[in-house]
DNA sequence: CGCACTTTGTTAACTTGTTAAACAAAAGCA
DNA sequence: TGCTTTTGTTTAACAAGTTAACAAAGTGCG
């Protein structure tokens, strides 16, 4: 799992601003509340990601005329371009981390720990 | 789980503050790349917070003469204080959430974390 | 001895989690 | 319409994880 830290920063983004660029590339342009609920961050952070997001030029805000409290966040071309440059080797870190693990007990953490988090509500 | 941090605020103190009491509790004085080992905390984290400990009056510091660069940290009265009036809580809430996710399940998934950081040496 | 190398701990800079407070736009209502 | 409440988002402030740079003390070797 720890691969990853090494690839996205070779990439020049850190794990969160990749989960909100996935999610914008997965999902489509939408608003930050939708955004932070898919990628389980909490608005505050949400907000200053999507500052260093827009700097960097991977994502643009639009503001949306029929609620003006609202934004529109889509990933630019520049952004779409870092996931599609770093999805297989993501996915590899994943299947590799499985594979190490072994199918069943991976699944059976994952399990466990959903159950966990289920217990907070 | 989290009530643990309700239980701290009231308390006064961090997650990792009270883990690094706890740690000088158990353990008895000892130097900060120890408590760091034990406490699982990178130094620069830990640096910071004992300068809080020690700002709030819960543990010392006293240089090793036969090692100047080291030092012995030890917990004061009051810190050994608060862990002394919060343990039994702390002890509940844990086991309380072993009961709630049941003794095996919860066994499998300590296993399971454990072999996971494992794959990480 | 003098100098390179290692160990211990700190500081700095950046990012995020977290809570509380601030704000502006929209909705609901008297 | 004017006022209160709700919703969407941002700002502020503090604690911690992480990496890099650095100072001071100790070690070892020519």
């Amino acid at each position: 799992m720890w691969p990853i830290r090494g690839m996205l920063a070779d990439a020049g983004v850190t794990e969160q601003q990749w989960r909100v660029l996935r999610v914008l590339d997965e999902e489509g342009p939408m608003d930050p509340t939708s955004i932070a609920e898919r990628a389980v961050l909490l608005l505050p952070s949400l907000t200053r990601i999507l500052q260093k997001l827009e700097d960097k030029g991977f994502v643009t805000r639009e503001r949306d005329e029929s609620d003006r409290r609202r934004q529109i966040i889509r990933a630019t071309e520049t952004g779409r371009h870092i996931i599609a440059v770093n999805m297989d080797t993501s996915r590899k870190i994943l299947t590799d981390l499985r594979e190490r693990l072994g199918d069943d007990r991976h699944e059976v953490l994952i399990d466990l720990l959903n159950e966990l988090t289920a217990l907070d509500d």
